[in-house]
DNA sequence: TCTCAAAATGATATAATGTATCATTTCATA
DNA sequence: TATGAAATGATACATTATATCATTTTGAGA
């Protein structure tokens, strides 16, 4: 895939809404995300795919340890911190989730709804709620900023950028 | 103190350089510092004016432990992480250090050089050499990024923002 | 279908980071 | 100099992350 500051052709330059899933929904994202893998491969296997479900699922973001006890409580078999870091890293190369730097937690990638992967977003993460919403920021916003930078004599080398918020649904309670 | 987006009346809209400090300027700062930690009645001892002084001439942000290491390795008197954090939270109280949240690590303001302290600020981390470049985005900028995060449902709590960048020196390398 | 190498996961230990809590020391000021 | 708040010490522990070697699974080719 092309390397772009935008992530979904048919979303350019615009605001990326939340990853809703139905069940049919849910089916075409984890075909995508096989495909994704496949395509390169790599195996999708179960034990990815159902820790790529939790995060989908999830309401918000997730340190690996609290996808550790999700797994274990609906799972005969333990799996290990250990594997799902490793889980973790995979899906992240394969830009089917993303790792907020911040928080260090995880949520899956919101742009799979068009059948499409991207590897650069920014984010916005309610301090209440904890929910994290993708965006994408426009060109001309990025490229102002890479032109700042630039003047600092620095260089983006990942444009990735998370925002500490609060949503309009916390800020009314 | 005002919250203002922008830290440094001298510098309005501007590039921030990084904190330059010979023997006359290391002097008006810890001035400075002290009087922001006198004048709400709270005091800048000897071990917070050391922990202060150790990030001042760091040439890269700083773990809480490689602190610990520092101060420990130029005393006697060993300080133990504990108390390294808690004087690292009241600097950054004092707007005296920022922490990056992005590496967890922390550096010494860049403003104090105008005989200012400020709240907010914006980063430019090197991945390769590990410094930490303090700008201000411009008003107009700032302006765009509000307004896209209004768009999607959310208000800016904090506009500390980190960019992973790549600075010129290392790139050369 | 059997074998084998690579991929994936398990198991274990440990490093690194951060917080909670109570005890002790320091300091301004009454 | 007595006292109470601020500051620090000491200790334990929780959380997060990585290193390493063993085992299992998988798919491609003999």
């Amino acid at each position: 895939m092309e390397k772009s500051l935008v992530a979904c052709s048919k979303d350019r330059f615009s605001l990326m809404s939340k990853l809703y899933m139905d069940k049919k929904g849910l089916g075409k994202v984890l075909n995508l995300a096989r495909r994704v893998c496949e395509d390169s491969g790599e195996r999708f296997t179960e034990k990815r795919e159902q820790i790529f479900k939790i995060l989908i699922k999830a309401k918000s973001s997730l340190s690996a340890y609290e996808i550790v006890d999700l797994y274990n409580q609906h799972s005969d078999a333990k799996m290990p911190p250990m594997s799902v870091y490793r889980i973790l890293e995979f899906l992240e190369k394969k830009n089917l989730v993303h790792k907020l730097s911040s928080s260090g937690k995880y949520i899956a990638c919101s742009h799979l709804n068009c059948g499409e992967t991207h590897e650069f977003s920014q984010f916005l993460i309610c301090n209440s709620c904890d929910t994290a919403t993708e965006i994408s920021i426009s060109s001309e916003l990025m490229g102002g900023l890479e032109k700042l930078v630039k003047n600092a004599g620095f260089a983006i080398t990942n444009p990735q950028i998370e925002l500490e918020c609060i949503c309009d649904q916390c800020a009314r309670n």
